[in-house]
RNA sequence: GGGCCCGUAGCUCAGCCUGGCUGGAGCGUCCGGCUGAUAACCGGAAGGUCGAGGGUUCGAAUCCCUCCGGGCCCA
């Protein structure tokens, strides 16, 4: 007997991945499926900072099910691990570890050794992530995973931006793009979309002097009054009107539908509408640059600078329909600025502080500068309204800065031509659920926009591009090789910054020095190669043709604008097809609260921390039981002890099973229920039919990525219909002695279902199925769980109709109980008699044949069960009369009615009504009234001893008379529970035989208790048993109060 | 501003696609039972304007519309 005690979970854990580990499982079940077909599984490398918290562990959780899915289906499952290295967070982690704040301190401090400082630190996660993983049974093959920091994987993306560059699709651009002014680096759209948050910034309106115009001005409105010093033209659409009002003796210009926001925000009262045209009218007008004395490079810009320009992109939407361009700090500024000729004029540094170009805002921070453009706006009377306003800015994602939109010279990839082809390929996806994929995916596809590739930041893969500093000839680098030919080159070679940098070539065009363009790429771009880089495809190409493309990825749903979309990014440019087949997207844990976990917040919940506490078996069936993957999960602690309590249940069931298989010398291997069918009760035949209709309904649950239905019948399984029915249903049957087929019969049903089931949960909870199985396992099983075959649901064996009669019963068994709780009967006394009226032919059938099953459970004498709606013998009827509705009909004739209704027989009257609906009577006027039958009810009266309630199925009736037979019965068995528990204080084995005596008070006691002598001998294992009045007793004697009196019993092991 | 998801008992969730028998479960609470799975286990009860309002229908938690609240994503 291994199962003893309470199920502990972290004991079964360390004992079983001692096991594991001593036996070499792990790798046994990796290998088991060689050249089976394959099932490809592509890791989500997580990123090498930070530590593990539950929703992590949650979405490994996942992979780790699906895979030993496929793995105990035969299949070949591939899972490589593998672990994202590169990139910001990293880098600002060691910047913060340094305690840097600017480039120039990490270039003093020597790329070298930064680079040193992060490799430890991703060292150091990498073995935290590992070890959490491997605590949660998470089986990815750690030993091969992938690192995208190796020169094998740098290389392989390497060799994605050579194909990007021979296909034409890698472009270098001037261009605006957000900018995180603490990370000094820009960001590129994927980025910017996760880190949208709500801010509070400046909202000001400010007026722009037209030049020869008198005192005419046009209007605008800006969030970000620092883009001012940028400013080189005010944009208004050709075709929507403008009015020109006056406001004092000023005239303003200002689109017509928005005018009313205007002047509401504004809260301008006195004006006069002068004139209204169309936006084209103006277009060309000349106005002095509002901070044209401040800044005076403007004073260099001629028109069309500092012009009204036309745009179709201006909008009546928000602000004043005059929309301030300034061409380096906007997308669209920027595109009609190129298209115009307007001056990019950009004051402002990677860092956020203004440049000498910014005149006298040179040197501020750009936040600073704002508030002083607003003061001297004020000053020279420009600034029309100053407040604020609520809305969604962009953020960094990592350091959470506001991101600045600046200009400068950057990589891309072209999203042209192979937006068309992810489009295509999206729609061969499965994605799960679906809409992830064609509203969230298909919507993002259809909005990418160029890809800006480059960071200027130093630990990422480097840009594999040098240029001629003479005549600009590019060379695109694909592998080390070419590296070791250059023509310049330091002793060291890697592939990371600083080394590649100190590379250099001749030029093959004009023999001048190519030096590398000094940025690293966008992170994302390492793990949008995994599907290539991971399994070294260059080389293995025959990996890459097994493999390629992946059946199966798994991600939070926020990497729909992450990895999801880079994967495809790259497996379209490089192959024309999406590496993936289906996708499950993951929902996010949230804490108790349903508030999002951050570490600012304190309110995060360590994966470690997790498993510690709950054990990983427990908080694996809690992270997939509770919500569908896709959806938010709330993580609530004591939800998950509830878990453990669940698991609890089990482990008392195979203790009980396996305690018993152990007493009986049952032998699994011999008697299977094949053997005993003709032995097999109905609540035998019940169990193996559901839990074969379990195996049918988690498998197919299993296979469509409903994880958490499939868990959650797993539960209910557990609970209600093994522990709750099925085991309390077969107790009497294992108590009896002797070897029964009856007995064998439930053994050979408990191993049945207690096999199968521990193969389901294989998946979910790794450890305790494993330690299942070591309790069950035959000669001929293999040695691990993991390496079962997936069981398949034996048809012949399962009866739908079966399990639904039982449910009739377990409804009609709880709904029974309730009347017996409230007529004060417990169960321990058996009653006389329930009387079942089933309300349908399907509900009695039900009754009837598991008339055996019901009785018992009930602990009654007698079981009837009468025909559909019929009523006991017994149940009399009163005739109510329904005034409501016979007065208002009869008027005064009501008297006499209801008198002569009352004389007649009542039950001729309920047929009568029943067959016609209606009677007709003859009063004593003469006469004829027609009585229908909604015009009288009946009262049923039932005898003082019957108790009724109504049923889901039945009209249940409880016959709560007492009889001298009840008596007998139930003092034997309360005499018996008391010896059991003598027997438990005595620490007797469950097959020790003892002898009893027992004091009574009287003769009546005593001649009770004679006529069930043999019962309770039977039920307590005991020998010899002498009851007397009055009299001694001998051995460990206890004093026990029954129905008032007091009895002694005294008991003696044999 | 747009798209998507969600709103059912104190809490966590089923049910909704395919409208219909009395809207379910678990936890918690209260009450009771059991004591041969026992530092366990079992039963019962109370508890719901199904977010709000309209509409379709004989009939709406379920279908349609509008609104409110929460979340995610986009702009």
């Amino acid at each position: 007997m291994v199962l003893i005690g309470k199920y502990n979970p972290i004991q079964v854990e360390e004992e079983i991945s001692r096991w594991w580990r001593e036996n070499n499982i792990i790798s046994k079940v990796f290998n088991m499926n060689k050249g089976a077909p394959i099932f490809a599984f592509l890791e989500g490398p997580p990123t090498a900072n930070g530590y593990m918290h539950v929703g992590h562990a949650r979405g490994r959780v996942y992979k780790d099910l699906v895979l030993r899915f496929y793995a105990m289906r035969g299949m070949d499952v591939w899972r490589r691990g593998g672990w994202d290295c590169l990139g910001l967070p990293t880098e600002i982690e060691v910047e913060k570890k340094l305690g840097f704040t600017t480039k120039k301190e990490v270039e003093e401090y020597g790329l070298d050794r930064f680079v040193e400082e992060a490799n430890k630190l991703v060292d150091y996660y990498i073995k935290h992530w590992r070890e959490a993983s491997e605590r949660l049974a998470v089986w990815l093959d750690y030993d091969t995973a992938y690192e995208t920091r190796r020169e094998r994987y740098i290389e392989h993306v390497w060799w994605f931006i050579k194909q990007a560059y021979e296909k034409g699709d890698l472009i270098e651009s001037f261009k605006v793009v957000p900018y995180c002014p603490r990370c000094e680096t820009p960001l590129s759209s994927h980025e910017v979309a996760q880190g949208y948050e709500e801010v509070e910034d400046p909202s000001i309106y400010v007026k722009f002097p037209l030049e020869g115009a008198g005192n005419l001005y046009v209007v605008i409105w800006t969030t970000t009054p620092w883009t001012l010093a940028g400013n080189e033209a005010v944009a208004i659409h050709p075709d929507e009107y403008y009015l020109k009002i006056r406001v004092g003796d000023e005239e303003w210009i200002i689109a017509e539908k928005l005018l009313g926001r205007f002047i509401n925000e504004t809260r301008i009262d006195n004006y006069q509408v002068l004139g209204r045209f169309k936006g084209l009218a103006i277009a060309g007008y000349k106005y002095l640059h509002p901070l044209i004395e401040k800044v005076s490079k403007h004073l260099g810009h001629g028109p069309p600078a500092h012009t009204v320009v036309t745009a179709e992109f201006v909008t009546m939407e928000e602000g004043t329909g005059c929309v301030h361009i300034a061409p380096a700090h906007g997308p669209e500024d920027f595109e009609l600025g190129l298209k115009i000729g307007l001056p990019i004029f950009n004051p402002v540094s990677t860092n956020g502080y203004f440049t000498n170009d910014a005149g006298e805002f040179s040197g501020l921070y750009y936040t600073e500068a704002g508030r002083k453009i607003i003061e001297y706006l004020k000053e020279k009377n420009l600034l029309i309204w100053e407040g604020k306003i609520l809305h969604n800015y962009p953020h960094c994602w990592r350091c959470g800065s506001p991101l600045l939109y600046l200009s400068s010279r950057q990589w891309f990839i072209k999203v042209d031509r192979i937006k068309d082809i992810m489009i295509r390929e999206n729609k061969k996806i499965s994605w799960k659920p679906a809409w992830a994929g064609y509203h969230r995916f298909g919507d993002w596809l259809e909005n990418a926009e160029d890809w800006c590739i480059t960071r200027t930041k130093v630990w990422g893969t480097p840009l594999p591009v040098w240029i001629c500093t003479n005549c600009g000839e590019k060379k695109v680098v694909s592998a080390k090789e070419e590296l070791l030919k250059a023509d310049v080159k330091p002793s060291e070679i890697r592939l990371l910054r600083p080394w590649v940098d100190n590379v250099m070539y001749k030029c093959t065009r004009c023999g001048g020095i190519m030096k590398r363009e000094t940025f690293v790429m966008d992170t994302w771009l390492d793990s949008g190669m995994a599907h290539t880089a991971s399994i070294n495809a260059l080389t293995d190409r025959e990996l890459f043709k097994k493999l390629f493309p992946y059946d199966f990825i798994t991600e939070a749903i926020d990497q729909t604008r992450g990895w999801f979309y880079t994967l495809i990014f790259t497996s379209c440019l490089l192959y024309g097809q999406a590496p993936y087949k289906t996708v499950l997207n993951q929902g996010h844990v949230m804490d108790a609260e349903g508030k999002k976990m951050s570490k600012s917040k304190g309110n995060v919940i360590w994966a470690m921390e997790a498993i510690e506490r709950f054990g990983a078996d427990p908080l694996r069936l809690y992270l997939v039981s509770k919500s569908a993957p896709w959806d938010n999960m709330n993580f609530i602690p004591r939800e998950v002890e509830q878990i453990i309590q669940e698991l609890n249940i089990l482990w008392n069931v195979f203790s009980f099973a396996t305690t018993y298989f152990g007493i009986d010398g049952f032998n699994p291997e011999e008697i299977d229920i094949y053997k005993v069918e003709k032995y097999l009760e109905l609540e035998d035949r019940w169990i193996i039919s559901r839990i074969n209709n379990l195996v049918k309904i988690f498998t197919k649950n299993l296979e469509e990525l409903e994880i958490h239905s499939a868990a959650r019948i797993l539960r209910e399984f557990i609970v209600e219909d093994l522990s709750r029915l099925y085991v309390r249903s077969i107790r009497r049957r294992v108590w009896v002695e002797e070897q029964t087929w009856s007995k064998l019969a439930v053994y050979a049903t408990l191993y049945h279902v207690l096999k199968k089931l521990t193969c389901l949960m294989a998946v979910v909870t790794p450890y305790l199925a494993e330690k299942f199985h070591q309790e069950l396992r035959l000669s001929d099983d293999p040695e691990s769980v993991h390496m079962l075959k997936w069981p398949k649901p034996d048809e012949q064996w399962i009866d739908e109709e079966l399990e639904d009669m039982m449910e009739i019963a377990r409804q009609t068994l709880s709904d029974a109980l309730a009347i017996r709780q409230k007529a004060g009967k417990k169960l321990r006394w058996p009653v006389k008699a329930y009387i079942l009226s089933p309300i349908n032919l399907r509900a009695k059938k039900a009754f009837e044949n598991l008339k055996e099953f019901l009785k018992i459970q009930l602990n009654t004498i007698e079981l009837e069960i009468l025909d559909v709606a019929e009523k006991p013998i017994g149940v009399r009827y009163v005739v109510r009369p329904v005034y409501s509705v016979i007065g208002p009909k009869h008027g005064k004739k009501v008297k006499e009615i209801v008198e002569r209704v009352s004389k007649l027989d009542v039950e001729k009257l309920r047929g009568e009504l029943e067959l016609n609906g209606y009677i007709e009577l003859m009063l004593s006027d003469g006469s004829v009234v027609k009585i229908e039958s909604n015009e009288i009810e009946f009262e049923e009266i039932f005898p003082e001893n019957i108790r009724k309630e109504d049923g889901r199925f039945a009209t249940i009736y409880l016959d709560v008379t007492e009889t001298r037979e009840l008596v007998t019965l139930s003092l034997a068995r309360e005499v018996i529970r008391r010896i059991q528990t003598m027997r438990k204080e005595m620490n007797l084995q469950v097959t020790d035989y003892i002898s009893v005596d027992m004091s009574v008070p009287d003769e009546e006691w005593r001649s009770h208790l004679e006529s069930t002598k043999e019962f309770i001998k039977g039920e307590t294992r005991c020998k010899e048993l002498e009851v007397k009045v009055e009299g001694e007793v001998e051995g460990f004697v206890k004093e026990w109060e029954i129905g008032g009196e007091t009895i002694r019993i005294g008991v003696r092991k044999m």
